[in-house]
RNA sequence: GCCGAAAUAGCUCAGUUGGCCAGAGCAGCUGAUUUGUAAUCAGCGGGUCGGGGGUUCGAAUCCCUCUUUCGGCUCCA
């Protein structure tokens, strides 16, 4: 007998060569129709897999992370199945799983796949779906496996291959389609209800840029046709929220071809927020013990040859300007660090100066691929809330926590309340890819490691995400309708200051390195101010509305009132304006709406009469009268709800 | 940069076997109306149909090319 233990640990015990799926019998017939796979010992088995000894199991329903995986890798291998039937000879690339749904990448050969395809796509699906077809898991040996995609032409598959190792080799096969397949598999096709081919893209074979390019197949599956209708409906309101419509509806930014590609122009309303938005952090960093400084926006080629930025990334960068006569080489600031150990060495430090923390919201100029260029999310010139953390090394750790701190001070205030953590470290295995030795890098790569732990921060390590100068902590929220974001970043660097040779004095009277601390809570303003407006979809806080209130007066006999209370409001610092158009009331209430104006002040013979304001709330209603003072302290309420 | 799709008025879109001076709604301007919690009425102006080239008696519509945008890939200091 094998002694199964559940989640909950309870142990049951069950025959030899028991399966997932007649565990989930022998618990409930309903549990048994929707398990989708089994968990043994962290490893994810399919449900009719047998068990040869004893194991901590789950079972995964749809409900699971893991589940849904294996219901995803069943339809990508459901995809292939009828792109192979319905364009024979093509070849198969890799089909995961992803997070929403799957795809996979095929080589049709000349023939190019298009929406117009997709409706067939999916029907042939459905169809192998309604077949019940059971994914047969078949181990075999490597010459086995070299043979049967040999024969069917499939080099792709061959040369995956060649990189497995004999004995770990696994088929599924469904109907007259084989895969080579890791697994695992959802029990059979027909738990997939509902399937939606969502695009096809250009992929590099094995994401390499000079192999050749596959067609990759977007699709997703669900096992009720609501779930794919709600998914459906998740979209739509992710595109009412794009922030590149939203941007052009409430007049934030704009780009024009004639200015340049990515280069964002802030048009007055967006401006307003990202001001406040710096005088914001500019407070929290002054309370911090920062300072302010300011550089220019170009640098000497030598400077980001001392830093490597140059090196690293000078072929990708905008080409060095030259000057007419002496030919000096400058370029455009792609990064503010070296200007910033610049103003460090403007004299010699005492170890009393650390930590010393600078700060500027530095513009900088990178040169992104055109067809990586996305709204204000992805742009060529863009606004750092950079900061440098010159300190000893003892203070490194309660700096970076010192950091975290600030970092949770912007996402309290902006309502980003569900978010994570990753720790990017350097690839072990490509080491030649950053600079510095590794015994600086160790020291970072502790640093950091040893601040999540301490401070309980559950974060992802991630090997490979490091920068090319030091490890990184960065912060992911996830938004109001759930898409994660990268924002804030977190760096630890001891090769910069020694390419820079930045030095102090210690109590011993003796020269030793400074650490740097790289930092910039919002990433930049331009990406920062995207993810906001697709988070509150267009409704800022109260704090940050660039118009706070919008004054309606009935007519306009009530104007001359609605400038007194707007000259009121004024002395509370809050922002109003009148719209005194020749338009009925409830075309005002309309247009004040739409623009997402937080709040709408009507004002008509009632109100002035008794000295009140009627207020209506965005996206409320009515709240009914209010004289100014009570009107103002619930503003300052809601502000500082958010802001202590 | 690469693969695929798209581009018509400030915005959203119609015009889809090539054929009257290219249309609508919103926005804008002018006037009437003096308005009470999500769109008052009337009139007017506005487009080199992304740019260039070609096919044709005739092109927004077909072909080539460039540009830009969108969805991905690669990249992201």
């Amino acid at each position: 007998m094998l002694n199964i233990t559940l989640p909950d640990n309870t142990v049951r015990q069950y025959v030899e060569g028991i399966t997932g799926h007649e565990i989930a019998l022998s618990i409930s017939e309903g549990l048994a129709r929707n398990v989708l796979a089994i968990q043994v010992n962290g490893e994810v088995w399919d449900s009719n897999r047998p068990l040869y000894a004893d194991a901590n199991i789950k079972l995964l329903t749809w409900n699971d992370t893991e589940g849904k995986a294996a219901f995803w890798h069943t339809s990508a291998h459901i995809m292939a199945e009828a792109i192979e039937l319905l364009y024979p000879g093509t070849k198969f690339g890799i089909g995961p799983n992803i997070e929403n749904g799957f795809y996979y990448d095929v080589d049709m050969g000349e023939r190019v796949l298009t929406e117009a395809d997709f409706k067939a796509l999916e029907d042939k699906m459905l169809e192998l779906s309604r077949e019940n077809q059971v994914l047969l898991r078949k181990e075999i040996s490597k010459q086995g496996a070299i043979d049967h995609f040999t024969a069917k032409g499939d080099e792709y598959k061959l040369e995956l291959i060649n990189e497995l190792t004999d004995g770990e080799i696994t088929l599924y096969e469904s109907g007259k389609f084989t895969d080579l397949c890791r697994g695992p598999h959802i029990p059979n096709t027909g738990f997939i209800k509902a399937i939606k081919v969502m695009s096809v893209a250009g992929a590099y074979w094995r994401g390499d840029i000079n192999r050749k390019q596959l067609t990759r197949v977007y699709g997703i599956t669900f096992p009720k046709q609501k779930d794919l209708t709600e998914y459906l409906i998740l979209l739509e309101e992710a595109k009412k929220r794009d922030h590149r419509k939203l941007g052009r509806e409430l007049e934030l930014f704009t780009f024009s071809q004639n200015v340049g590609l990515g280069l964002p122009l802030w048009l007055p309303k967006g401006t307003a927020i990202r001001e406040r938005l710096e005088a914001f952090l500019k407070k929290v960093q002054r309370n911090a013990g920062y300072v302010q400084v300011m550089t220019p926006h170009i640098g000497d080629v030598n400077l980001y040859k001392t830093s490597g930025h140059f090196q690293k990334y000078g072929q990708d960068s905008f080409q060095p300007i030259s000057t007419p006569i002496e030919g000096e080489q400058f370029m455009l600031k792609p990064m503010n660090c070296p200007h910033h150990c610049e103003i460090y060495k403007f004299k010699p430090r005492s170890y009393k100066d650390l930590p010393l923390r600078m700060a500027e919201f530095g513009t900088v100029y990178r040169y992104e691929q055109s067809g990586e260029l996305h709204g204000l999310t992805r742009v060529r010139g863009f606004t750092q809330d950079d900061a440098h953390i010159f300190c000893l090394p003892d203070q490194v750790k309660s700096e970076f926590v010192d950091v975290i701190k600030i970092v949770m001070i912007i996402f309290k205030a902006l309502d980003f309340k569900d978010f994570t953590a990753q720790i990017s470290l350097r690839d072990p295995n490509n080491k030649e890819k950053y600079i510095g030795t590794d015994e600086n890098w160790d020291k970072a790569e502790q640093a950091i490691l040893e601040v999540c732990k301490e401070n309980n921060i559950n974060a992802v390590i991630e090997y490979g995400e490091a920068a090319f100068y030091g490890p990184k902590l960065d912060f992911m929220v996830r938004d109001a309708i759930g898409r994660k974001w990268q924002l804030g970043t977190i760096q630890v660097d001891y090769n910069l200051p020694e390419r820079f040779e930045l030095e102090y004095i210690g109590n011993d009277n003796q020269k030793h390195r400074p650490v740097m601390i790289h930092r910039a809570p919002f990433g930049s303003m331009e990406r920062f101010v995207a993810v906001l407006i697709e988070h509150c979809a267009g409704k800022f806080p109260l704090w940050l509305a660039p118009e706070q209130v919008s004054i309606l007066p009935i007519s306009e006999k009530y104007e001359i009132y609605a400038k007194n209370v707007s000259l009121l409001l004024n002395n509370y610092d809050i922002r109003s304006k009148i719209d005194n158009r020749n338009e009925k009331t409830g075309k005002k209430i309309r247009d004040a709406e739409v623009e997402r104006i937080p709040y709408m002040l009507i004002v008509g013979e009632k109100e002035e009469a008794e000295g009140t304001i009627s207020v209506r709330k965005q996206g409320d209603g009515d709240l009914g009268s209010f004289s100014i003072e009570a009107f103002a302290a619930l503003i300052n309420d809601e502000i500082t709800k958010l802001m202590e």
